[in-house]
DNA sequence: AAATCGTTACCCGTTACATCA
DNA sequence: AGTGATGTAACGGGTAACGAT
């Protein structure tokens, strides 16, 4: 079971999914566009990206004639920061390109994504030239893991291209890591063509980038529920401390009780305990109270039952009916966080 | 209509590697 | 230079949803 608490940096972030949906437009792949989003339970902003989104398409960008993209889906600012940061991700090397399309062939459903997406990068009207000195290639940062050395490509392949070494460690390069960074912030989640558009720009395979999502996701995941296990420590210190006040005060009410019997002439039942936590709300019965003083609190974690309500004086309502009522006694411990 | 199978994407836990102190 | 801690890319298993049969 997931906590649905919006705290955090993370839930703005989704938020902003939430505001942002972005659709892709399955011409195409109805089921598997739509698939991005059919876990709604465990991904709701992916839920209502896929429910509500009224975005016609972003094949556009993937399009041969399509102009340039920033970022593989039509996100106008997205487009733009990436320009205005000197991103041209669509300068991938050329030498990584080609042997994405190599890479490519291998998927069969991500072959023509491939084709278009080479396409559209050569085709890329804002190519002027390299504005930004970003190498795509992927070689980490010291250059020592070639993502693209003509790896499956498949959706599940391994690495086993290099002469079954054991698997390379890709570092993502800085500028990599921030594309998928801010990419991630438009939508948590990639659809085929997202996907494969991406690790097109970004000179990495799909499965990279998929995997990278994935992480990422588990990366937020995780930092959430930090958050919302601190959250839930704070209510747990704020209902101890309320318990104990309540308790407190209980035990200044007994001891007013016992200490000026006078009250006990009032109307028995102005006294009366909840009848929750004190059976003795009855006039005949005077009291049991310093009996189970520790003990009564919690034994009434279900609330008010039947009988003693019947007990419940006629006056006790009208003394506690309108600012406090009595709480069930013990309620607070009773409602221990159990459930998450 | 219901059952079964294959595919796909996702999550989760883990492993392996790179980096840093 | 060696080492443990940390971060994270990558993997494998399990699961759910979907379409096809």
């Amino acid at each position: 079971m997931e906590l649905g608490l919006s705290l955090g940096e993370t839930m703005a972030d989704a938020g902003r999914e939430l505001v942002l949906g972005l659709g892709v437009g399955g011409a195409g792949g109805g089921r598997r566009e739509e698939q991005v989003g059919r876990r709604g339970h465990q991904d709701v902003a992916a839920a209502m990206r896929c429910g509500s989104s009224p975005e016609p398409t972003m094949r556009l960008a993937l399009l041969p004639m399509a102009p340039s993209l920033g970022f593989p889906w039509p996100s106008e600012s997205r487009h733009l920061e990436a320009s205005t940061r000197g991103f041209d991700v669509n300068q991938a090397p050329s030498s990584g390109a080609s042997a994405w399309g190599g890479a490519y062939a291998t998927a069969d459903d991500e072959q023509e994504d491939a084709g278009a997406a080479g396409a559209a990068v050569s085709s890329s009207p804002n190519d002027s030239g390299g504005s930004f000195p970003m190498d795509f290639s992927a070689h980490g940062e010291r250059g020592d893991a070639a993502p693209c050395g003509g790896g499956g490509g498949g959706s599940r392949g391994s690495d086993e291209d290099d002469g079954g070494s054991a698997r390379k460690k890709l570092r993502l390069s800085k500028e990599q890591a921030a594309f998928l960074e801010e990419s991630f912030k438009e939508h948590s989640t990639l659809n085929p063509r997202q996907k494969v558009a991406l690790a097109k720009q970004l000179n990495l395979r799909p499965r990279q980038v998929e995997v990278w999502f994935q992480n990422r996701r588990a990366r937020t995941k995780l930092k959430q529920t930090e958050v919302d296990c601190e959250y839930l420590k704070r209510c747990c210190e704020t209902l101890t401390e309320e318990n104990q006040r309540l308790q407190k005060e209980l035990a200044e009410l007994r001891a007013l009780k016992t200490v000026h019997p006078f009250y006990m002439h009032l109307p028995a039942t102005t006294l009366s305990m909840c009848p929750s936590c004190e059976r003795v709300a009855s006039n005949s019965a005077p009291s049991a109270p310093a009996a189970a003083p520790a003990s009564a609190p919690t034994t009434a974690g279900g609330g008010i039952g039947p009988a003693a309500q019947e007990h419940r004086p006629s006056s006790f309502a009208a003394l506690f009916s309108s600012a406090r009522s009595f709480p069930p006694a013990g309620q607070p411990q009773t409602q221990a966080p159990s459930s998450s």
